[in-house]
DNA sequence: AATGCCTCCAACCGCAAGTAA
DNA sequence: TTTACTTGCGGTTGGAGGCAT
């Protein structure tokens, strides 16, 4: 028999969320916790798949991930892990706190790939390439944004890390540091940790202007959901326990 | 100013893996 | 063991915005 669709496609909106959709969904999940996602879009009130809600979710609309450009120290990482693990975008997301496999795998396809190549370095195999390449086998010829005094001084850097990688341990283990975060480790969020990124202005912006200082600005949560309340009365309310505050967002 | 090309990234698709009955 | 279903993963695409001409 053929694979079912995950979900009936029939009237299903596909393409960018837009602002309401996700105070939707975050509403929900907030509400609810993550539970089957097949589920999500009915309960929600979202003609959506459930695939698509967990897409949102997981790679946009958690509240404990980082935004912005990779660091520096970032991309070694990523560097470094995918000389190790290949692929396996999921793997070396885990490596890095509050970054996603989709946005690591862009980051590489888009950034660092070019970056290696420029460096005389085969992202597949993260060896030199060799010196007779030419121009047709690289994937462009060196550009106008990267001068060539970067491009050595990121070789020398990409050399000092290499130097740093031997084939059964990975150099360096994020999840020691910070909170021991671990993306495969999350799957529940508690409403309190939730709440706490969405209110923390340090938490991340979306991307429909990136001007305003938190999600529930960006996605215009406070007048949709009738609160009366400004930025500092949600502060002010942040000593309750989850079930008061729940009730204080659903209310 | 208009047009075309390029880059970036959010979102989609299809398959694999896991799980329950 | 088989079947049906859900979730996770990696590859790919499409469109918005930026840049060059």
């Amino acid at each position: 028999m053929g694979r079912q669709p995950c979900c009936e496609k029939v009237g299903l909106k596909k393409g960018p969320w837009t602002p309401e959709e996700d105070r939707k969904l975050a509403t929900f999940i907030l509400t609810n916790g993550q539970c089957c996602w097949r589920a999500v879009p009915k309960l929600a009130g979202l003609l959506r798949c459930g695939k698509s809600c967990r897409l949102r979710w997981t790679n946009y609309l958690r509240p404990d991930l980082k935004r912005g450009l990779l660091s520096e120290y970032e991309e070694k990482m990523v560097i470094d892990l995918h000389a190790q693990l290949g692929n396996r975008w999921s793997k070396i997301a885990s490596h890095l706190p509050g970054r996603t496999d989709n946005e690591i795998k862009n980051h590489w396809n888009t950034h660092i790939k070019k970056k290696l190549k420029k460096m005389g370095i085969d992202p597949l195999t993260h060896k030199s390439l060799p010196t007779t390449t030419t121009t047709t086998e690289r994937e462009e010829p060196s550009s106008r944004d990267e001068p060539e005094e970067e491009a050595a001084a990121a070789m020398a850097a990409e050399t000092s890390l290499q130097s740093t990688v031997t084939e059964d341990k990975i150099p360096f283990d994020s999840m020691e540091m910070d909170n021991n975060f671990c993306i495969e480790q999350v799957p529940i969020i508690e409403s309190h940790e939730i709440l706490d990124s969405f209110i923390n202005p340090s938490s991340p912006s979306t991307s429909y202007d990136g001007s305003s200082s938190n999600v529930l600005e960006d996605l215009q949560f406070l007048p949709n959901l009738d609160w009366e309340y400004d930025h500092n009365s949600i502060m002010s309310i942040w000593d309750h326990d989850d079930f008061s505050i729940l009730n204080f967002l659903i209310n």
